[in-house]
DNA sequence: GGCTGTCAAGAGCAGTGCTCTCAATTGTTG
DNA sequence: CAACAATTGAGAGCACTGCTCTTGACAGCC
């Protein structure tokens, strides 16, 4: 776990690659030192190389440049959210989809208060110049959101998914394009619900890109535990979600799921 | 408008000082276009330097550092999209709430795909090593905000905010938080409605975000105005904004806004 | 017209990414 | 075990960055 490059395919034979291997695995390390103090467009490769005990062109020996460090990076930061995601959703019961939800969501902002600088790259402004290639970063950034996917189309199929309050309509470019997502990832969730859910993400990562970023300023909201505690809950009903065995206003509403089959109209 | 620092006071009355000012209007100018095509991080005084004609060393005598140069970036995007979102709001009849509510997303939006690295600037990850001095920048960097809580709050007491239909508990220290909040701006709308507007606040900025940061990948979502506006739909609905004329499912619902006096509960 | 404040220029320091060459180390193989 | 070859680290160097300091020239103001 300390050396994630180590076990990258199976155990190295010769001493060299060992040794190589190990090399990058600190370089890592360091580099996520600095990410975490420093930020990422304060990442310096000869900062990395002078902690390493090492002159600046023995680093390019193992990294290609700057970039190369910075996407393994980003690999690192995704799986380590993603791996904190996993085991936080992982210790609700499966069938407790409000639980999963909201475990999701308080996994994501416990880790981006934890790492504001990795958190930052991986959603914050895009560092100049520095294009992810995405053959090695979207499998490992796409985790969470799939995730996320899983538990609410695994909610619809349970009935545990009922249609909120108000909805609205889905036109028909965005229709394809749910389509497309629904089809490519095996979904059974309507248009309404899919687009309630994309907005459902990109709001937790509004929530705790405002926290982290600190864009409510200094003064306002000091319970923003609470505050995010709140926007998970009313988030949960915008998805469809409803509260294991607390079923929303009127009790027996839940029993029957409005997307059981689809609408007649 | 094209001379920010120009208008300061009154009209400069020395030569000098109108050379003066006209300097850092150009280093503004140049810093914004430099900016735009190569992000924040990659500010470089010295290339401003180069473009204005002048030898690195000569623009120190107009900004203090490179510090004080994204301050005034920073103050000088605020207040474009704080001008923007007004005169988007100010052409929506006064009455219309959920109309201006519209046009202030959609004009945040239009706004940052148009200027995505001062956008970024503003609420993309901080910049390593630069704090903003809240003196200078609170007035101009919760202009957008202040006219959303107008809108709200202006709708609540139009009786046009109606209790959305799933809202959360509001825990005390949260409450306490809000109460700040209503006192200091004088509003009117309940602990309920201020926490969904709080999230409908960070869900705007968190769909914008992931457009402009290109959260979604280069192939998911290519009717991306049509995510966004209905996107914009369910926060409305979420905010308890009934369309003009347009109550919700049951016609007359409306009329009775749940919030006109305090709940008996 | 002369004084004074303001200004641009240039050198310089410390840092950055990155490339190249050279020497030494180290693992492998005959 | 010794020779070879691959790998590695060191160092110099280029072009860039932010920022400071000194020097000399210019222009406004009394």
């Amino acid at each position: 776990m300390d050396t994630p490059a180590a076990d990258a395919e199976t155990t190295l034979r010769t001493p060299r690659e060992r040794a190589r291997a190990q090399t990058i695995a600190d370089i890592v390390r360091l580099g996520r030192e600095h990410l975490a103090t420093h930020g990422a467009a304060a990442l310096s490769l000869r900062a990395v190389a002078r902690d390493l005990g090492v002159v600046s062109s023995a680093v390019y020996r193992y990294v290609a440049n700057r970039d190369e460090l910075l996407t393994l990076l980003l690999v690192d930061a995704y799986s380590e959210l993603g791996d904190a995601v996993d085991a936080a959703v992982n210790a609700v019961p499966e069938h407790d989809f409000d639980g999963r939800f909201k475990a999701l969501g308080r996994a994501v902002r416990a880790w981006a208060l934890r790492e504001p600088a990795r958190y930052g790259l991986l959603f914050g402004s895009p560092v100049p110049g520095y294009q992810a290639p995405s053959s090695q970063t979207t499998t490992p950034g796409t985790r969470v959101i799939y995730r996320l996917i899983g538990i609410l189309d695994g909610a619809y199929r349970a009935g545990a998914l009922t249609k909120p309050a108000r909805t609205a309509v889905v036109p028909s470019a965005l229709s394809d394009d749910l389509e497309v997502i629904r089809s490519e990832l095996g979904l059974a969730m309507p248009d309404e619900l899919q687009a309630n859910g994309a907005l459902v993400w990109t709001s937790i990562f509004g929530a705790v890109s405002f926290e982290v970023f600190g864009q409510y300023g200094p003064d306002a909201f000091r319970a923003r535990g609470e505050l995010f505690e709140h926007h998970l809950t009313v988030l949960a009903a915008m998805a469809g979600l409803v509260p294991d065995g607390n079923p929303r206003d009127a009790p027996g509403a839940a029993a029957t799921p409005l997307y059981s089959r689809p609408p007649a109209e």
